[in-house]
RNA sequence: GCUGCUAUAGCUCAGUGGUAGAGCACUUCCUUGGUAAGGAAGAGGUCCUGGGUUCGAGUCCCAGUAGCAGCUCCA
């Protein structure tokens, strides 16, 4: 270390100024603060960088220190608890080879690492045994020694411990890079750090959560090692919280629900990834489309229809053949001709667009479909309603003079927030995607449809991001995340400029002076596939639909044998007026069937008949949501649920 | 597609190489009641499919199919 004992001085967060000799750590500057704050001390911010506790500091920095329940602080914490489980590992299963264990920003997981078992693979089983060494190696409190080694002995140290893919790591370290080693007790780890100054800090807030395969420099063409998933929270009863969460998740999993609720099902002799929609969930769906239907109509959009299959030569001329293939189904013959089952729309509608001549007064086309496509995802990433090989997508084209496309492109926008609000989700993340490296097009044609989407996104006066470089190669687009009830995000709506398509398939318009000119084309997709919001949507509500959606949006209740007439009579009214009302006559208990409708069944609204109710003709409601809503006539109880209905509530 | 795990009643799941089980749901009966489970009886099975080992396979082995967790991919 330095040996001038040359003065350094720490600017703290607060602005004010200590001077400590040089080559302080940073343990012992948050020790000279406080005994508090050591303790809950993990590591420290110097100039903007983390760093741990452990290191001297040698020269003057802003500095700030990290305590444990900050989103740096967890950071630290987490991947020294992945340290942690490394060394757990290893007391088990001595010959394992290390790759890495990073913390990472997951809902579910704090931290994993990656770890080659050899022929001594662990199973789910082993588990709870790493969970419990690692609360053993935490409560022992071993201090995190960090050293530096030079390379060659840094490589030597690692060939020793077998661990070859350290070795590998090594070797790719930068020659300017310092190579540092973590040592807790007699497990020591190759590691950048930072980490906290013993084990103990990491607390008893972990916990050793799932198991799975990840590739070995997370490329597809590698060798498969083995993850082990982890969290890791300040305290214990975070941990508590979050497994409590995961349940509530489970609870939601539209999947589950999907069963439970009698919506749709994917499993069966169907074939995987394929849905079918049962009567409840059809019914819902159906709702969706109405509502989507309508809004296109009344927002100045045409409905187009076009087939599932087309010939082979449609997709060479678009272009997906040559860059989807290996996601489209295999050709069909059919009289001699190759077709193909469509995974897209978009190709179709520009043939509406060619079938005749068009002139600038046409302009701007704006084509809306239900598209059903279909798609070869991998096996393995098949899930529920979230990802399937045959989905309808809400697609729209819109083909527009350049003069159209800033206007378009806003009021597209404004759509579709309308339309998520519609559906109940209020919260979003919009994300503006520029020219990639590989693209097609001309850098000013670039341009103005990027500044178009970013006029679009100021209009809305909702904060966006941007990710440069993440547009398509045919053009740059706007994503739009919804955030649901449990605070998870999901893309569905997208909002993309095309410059490929019109070219290929030498698209033109009239233009005032005669000329023919190529129009500018965007895809736009608001829900996304109705099949992956459908499930999204289940999520977010729990599977307690509102009432304007609800399959079944009230089922009148009889308290006794002696109502049974009066409440499907009641029902039949309500179901007279175009309302879903059923009755319930059957000889169950009130409390029973309260039960059944509206917490197994998810309805939004019961109403009960007894003696009272068939005396007055009234019913005595109780709302999902709200509880008990009093007595009211038959007539009001209706106007309450149409009202609800047109409210979309 | 890859790694690991799983597949028994409508659902959730027990099941030790030797006669197929429970709870909930369902049907019927009793109960006639007032806002989150009244009682009794009954019915319900291709133990995923196909091979193999064995005197004998739901159970062990192999393959396929489907699902789960993750990785890779996602126009």
């Amino acid at each position: 270390m330095s040996s001038t004992q040359s003065l350094i001085r720490l600017t703290l967060p607060d602005g004010s100024v200590r001077e400590y000799p040089s080559g302080t750590t940073g343990q012992q500057v948050a020790e000279s603060i406080g005994r508090g704050l050591a303790k809950a001390a993990v590591g420290i911010e110097l100039d903007g960088e983390v760093r741990s506790l452990q290191l001297p500091i040698d020269a003057s920095a802003d500095m700030k220190i990290l305590v444990r329940d900050t989103k740096e602080g967890l950071e630290v914490l987490r991947h020294s608890a992945a340290h942690v489980l490394a060394d757990a590992v290893k007391r088990i299963r001595p010959k394992a080879k290390l790759w890495k264990g990073p913390p990472v920003d997951d809902p579910r997981y704090g931290f994993y690492y990656d770890i080659d078992f050899g022929d001594e693979p662990i199973t789910a089983d082993d588990l709870p045994q790493l969970e419990e060494l690692m609360r053993e190696i935490i409560k022992s409190d071993v201090p995190f020694e960090r050293e530096e080694l030079p390379r060659d002995e840094a490589r030597k140290l690692m060939v020793e411990h077998g661990e070859e893919y350290k070795v590998a790591t090594i070797d790719k370290i930068a020659a300017e890079d310092t190579i540092s080693f973590f040592r807790s007790g007699s497990f020591v780890d190759l590691c950048r750090g930072p980490h906290v100054t013993s084990t103990g800090k990491i607390g008893d807030g972990v916990a050793v959560l799932a198991l799975a395969g990840a590739y070995f420099g997370d490329d597809a063409g590698n060798k498969m090692l083995t993850r082990i998933y982890g969290h890791a929270f300040p305290d214990k009863k975070s941990m508590e919280e979050h497994r409590h969460n995961l349940e509530e998740a489970q609870k939601r999993d539209h999947r589950r629900l999907g069963v439970d609720l009698d919506l749709f099902s994917t499993m069966g002799d169907l074939g995987a990834g394929l849905v079918l929609w049962h009567p409840k969930g059809g019914f819902v769906r159906h709702k969706m489309e109405e509502y989507w239907r309508n809004a296109h109509l009344a927002g100045g959009y045409d409905i187009v229809y076009s087939p599932h299959i087309a010939k082979a030569d449609l997709w060479q001329t678009s272009g997906h053949l040559d860059f989807y293939k290996d996601s489209m189904y295999s050709g069909i013959d059919i009289d001699g001709a190759e077709y193909r089952l469509k995974p897209m729309n978009c190709p179709f509608h520009v043939q509406i667009f060619k079938s005749k001549r068009r002139s600038y007064r046409e302009l701007p086309f704006r084509w809306a479909e239900l598209g059903t496509v279909y798609r070869y995802e991998n096996a393995g990433s098949l899930h529920g309603l979230l990802r399937v090989r045959g989905f309808t997508q809400d697609d729209a084209h819109l083909f527009l003079r350049e003069d159209q496309v800033e206007a378009e492109i806003e009021r597209c926008l404004k759509f579709v927030i309308s339309m998520l609000q519609a559906f109940g989700f209020h919260e979003y993340e919009m994300m503006l995607s520029t020219k990639p490296e590989k693209s097609v097009g001309d850098d000013a044609g670039w341009e103005k449809a990027t500044k178009a989407l970013e006029a679009a996104l100021k209009s809305t006066e909702l904060p966006y991001g941007i990710d440069e470089g993440g547009g398509a190669f045919y053009g740059p687009k706007i994503d739009v995340k919804i955030k649901d009830s449990l605070g998870r995000t999901w893309q569905c709506s997208t909002i993309q400029c095309d410059f490929n398509l019109p070219e290929r398939f030498d698209m033109s318009y009239i233009d005032p002076d005669g000329n023919r000119v190529r129009p500018v084309m965007v895809h736009r997709a608001l829900l996304g596939s109705l099949e992956r919001f459908f499930g999204v949507f289940v999520e977010h509500h729990g599977g307690a639909f509102p009432v304007w959606i609800a399959p079944t949006q009230a089922v009148l209740l009889s308290v006794g044998d002696r109502h049974a007439e009066t409440v499907r009579k009641f029902a039949g009214e309500l179901s007279g007026r175009g309302l879903r009302v059923e009755a319930d006559d059957t000889s169950d208990k009130i409390g029973q069937k309260i039960r059944h409708h509206l917490w197994t069944e998810k309805v939004p609204m019961i109403a009960v008949v007894g003696d009272k109710e068939v005396e007055a003709g009234t019913v005595t409601v109780r709302s999902r949501a709200d509880g008990d809503l009093g007595t009211m006539s038959v007539a009001e109880f209706g106007d309450l649920l149409a009202k609800m209905t047109t409210e979309r509530s």
